[in-house]
Order: structure tokens, then sequence, then C-alpha cells
DNA sequence: TAGTATGTGATAGTAATACTATTGCAGATG
DNA sequence: CATCTGCAATAGTATTACTATCACATACTA
């Protein structure tokens, strides 16, 4: 069942808002599906058109470009984590409970419910595993980090800071392992998927839990955090 | 002054060694001088060969592509780092200190002092910085990787694996924690840059030793190891 | 010394990519 | 009834990412 979840986005990340329209909501629908399949560099707007049945003109009314749909996603993408942790520490004081909740939340993303018809999460979390250091290693993110395109991003990073300093209120580097949890996660489920000697962790049938065990291991020692497992 | 180092490298990263001829090595020099200033998505071999007073036919008879020349440049990169850890590191004995050495080389990359005429190591421990993860982010990770193309990284990654274990045997993430400290350092100098609320560290002219404290501590306290200051 | 392989430059050409512009039409809205 | 919105269709351009061929200089080889 579909949660009415409203997401909302930097409007400077789109040229016609794709939430707002029948046409809109496939061009994500269908973009997620095809770069997951072909990879980013591959993937065009003809492409994309010719798999949804339009034109590559109207997905230009959309996006601006490829690289813009892309920071779409990834901002869409956080934006939804960011409410899934909303919901899942809500209720919960403990600070070090909630920072397990972050990392959780993080790691299993794709398997949550709150759901949107036309966003397979599933798919759309393997691109940001995939892709996502593409959306801001560019030569434009100076300009674009000036126009707020990496809001969504920051704002959960800072929450997440906010959650360590709960745990541990001096200290030193807040963002730095937050953004570092982000980072981790992702890599470490591609290294485990491309390049094991990357890691020590597998993922086996999508099972990420090994993940899940290594980055709290990783977040509370270096806190001084003990935890029991 | 130059001292002669002779880095190998996988003979299926080019099609001709750039380092056997003269144009080769040009190309080298001036494809890393022009990644730096366009980016690697603008940067074709058509611009190269402009730069260089060449031309494109002969360009794409040392590379089949400029993904190809990339990952020739990361390799290089990871090789070259691996032997500057290998100078560095001779003589020590206490895994700590050989710990720290690693990440200081890591940090300080660009500023050491073994060099090749034809390559300026700061300007590329830039790209590696921006444009490194593109290396492996791609579709054909895969077949690069059953062909030995990330050989220099992955082979690095587990020197320092080995380091780890000499600190602590029992660590359970040897790999993850080393792979993780090259990830971090890179990312941590890109954010200080480009997102700085992404992290806690600041870069001011080219000076990395906030990075380098950072990284030590989390590398350390993660090792469980006491670090006096 | 003639013959051949190697490295490079020059030129040309192709298919795909990354767009932009214009027209027209159907359905909703005022 | 007029107009606005969303969308499809068509066309066209500049650039990218190659590939192929030929010519020429040098170097090594028989």
């Amino acid at each position: 069942m579909a949660v009415s979840i409203q997401i909302t986005l930097n409007e400077r990340l789109y040229l016609r808002d794709p939430q707002a329209t029948d046409l809109g909501r496939r061009i994500i629908q269908f973009a997620i599906l095809l770069i997951d399949e072909v990879g980013f560099e591959t993937f065009t707007f003809k492409k994309l058109a010719a798999q949804m049945g339009s034109t590559e003109a109207s997905v230009y009314r959309y996006f601006e470009n490829k690289h813009m749909l892309l920071l779409y996603l990834v901002s869409w993408f956080w934006e939804w984590v960011n409410y899934l942790i909303d919901i899942n520490t809500r209720n919960i004081t403990d600070p070090i409970a909630k920072l397990k909740i972050v990392i959780s939340t993080l790691v299993f993303a794709s398997k949550e419910n709150p759901s949107i018809e036309y966003v397979n999460e599933s798919v759309l979390h393997r691109i940001i595993i995939a892709e996502g250091a593409k959306s801001y290693h560019t030569k434009s993110v100076d300009n674009e980090n000036r126009e707020g395109l990496f809001v969504n991003y920051k704002r959960l990073v800072e929450k997440v800071a906010t959650f360590i300093l709960d745990v541990r209120p001096d200290f030193a580097y807040p963002y730095a392992l937050a953004s570092n949890l982000f980072e981790m996660v992702n890599n470490h489920i591609y290294f485990a998927l491309h390049l094991p000697r990357l890691t020590d962790v597998t993922v086996v049938d999508d099972d990420y839990s090994e993940v899940e065990t290594m980055i709290e291991m990783f977040a509370f020692s270096v806190l001084g955090v003990e935890i029991e497992s």
C-alpha cells in the first residue's frame, strides 16, 4: 500500500516538476530502471524516451540534462531516507539506540515499507550505491552547491551529526563521522559485490547484515562506546 | 632531481606503452593537466591532441578510450604511493609508527620528492581526489577487475591491511579499514574544498594536516590504540 | 645498400550523443 | 469560446567517439 509522502526538492533541480504530471512520474520511474540497467554513462534521454514510448524532446522539458536528473534522483533518495529516519527514531530517546537506527535505516533503506508507486526504492538504492558519488564529483559542484542542489544530503548529514553529538558531546568530528557512515555503507556494499578484496564483509542474496554489523563497530568504537552483540 | 622509478602496470591498460615513447609520455603529461583543468566528463582526446600539438588518432593508438586512460592514471598513482610507502616505512618496525606513516604518505602524497619528469604528481593527486572513484563505478567493473586492471589498488590495500593486523592481529575488518582510510583521505580533502558541511576539517593553502590528524584519530580509535598528540 | 618495420601526422568519414526549435493537437480550465 | 497545458512529432546542429587509409621519416635488418 502506498502511503502519501510528499518529497520536497529544490526547484532548480528540474525545469518542470516531475512529481506533478503523469509524464513526469513516468520519466522518474523509467529513468531509475534504465540507469540501473545500462549504467549512467551509457544512459541517454533518447534511450529513456524509447523505453517510455515518449520522445527525447519531452524528457528535455523536465530536466536540463542527465546530470540534473541524477541530482534529482540522489536528492529524492536522501530526502526519503531522512523521512525514514524520522519515523524510525520517533519515540526513541536513547542516543545510542538512535544512532543504531540510523545505521540500519541506511543499510536497509531499500527494504523499507512506505513507498511511492512510481519509484522503485530498491533499484534506486542500487543506483545511489553505484552512481551516487558522480552527483558531486564534477567541475560544477561549487556552482551547484551554491544553488542549494545538495541541501538534502547536507541536512541529513547534519541530522546524524547531532545524533552523534548526543552520544558524545565532546566528539571532535561529528560531521566527518556522519558523512563517512553514509559513504562507507554504500562503498562496502559495492565492494562486497564487485571488488571483494577491498572489504571484509560479504553480501549474499541482498543480505546486508554484515555491513550493518561492521558499520556499527566502526561508529561506536570511534565514539568510544562499548556495544553488546 | 628525477629519480629513476620504474612503474610497472598491467599491459591491458593501454594499447601501446606510453612510458616507452616520447609521444606516450607527452600524452600522460598533458592528459593530467587537461583533466585537472576541464574535468573528466568534458575531457576528450581531440582536445588533448590539440593541447599537445598532435592528433586525435595518435592518442587513440595509445589508449582505447578516455576511461582506460583514467584507469591508467589511477593505477600509476597507487603504484607510486605504494613505492612511497615502501621507502618511508623501510627500517621502521613499530607497527603503529608504520600505520602513521601510511596515513601521512596518503595525505601528503603530492608533496613527496621522488618524481618523474612528465608526471605532475601534485596535479595527479587532485585528479585522484576528484575523479578517482569514477574509475571503478562503471558497468564494466567486473570485467575489468577480472582482467586485473585494479591490482595496483588492491595490492596497496592489502599491504595496509597487513600493517593493520600487525597493530592488532585480532582485528575483524583489516581490509575495510584500509580501504576506508584511502577513501576517507580523498573524500575529506574534497569535502573541505567543495562541500565543507560534510566534514569538520579545513584545508587552507594546500595544508592537509587537519585531515591527517583526523584520519589518525579514526584509525587508531577503531583499533583501540591510544595515541599521544 | 636496399628493404622493411615502427612511430607519427594528416585527412576523411561515420554513428551516436546532446542538445534546440518549431509546429500542431487534444483536453482541461476560465 | 478562448486559451493554456501537456505532449508528440519532426527537423536540424555541433560535438563526441571513434575507425580507416595514406604518406612519410627514421631506424634496424638482411
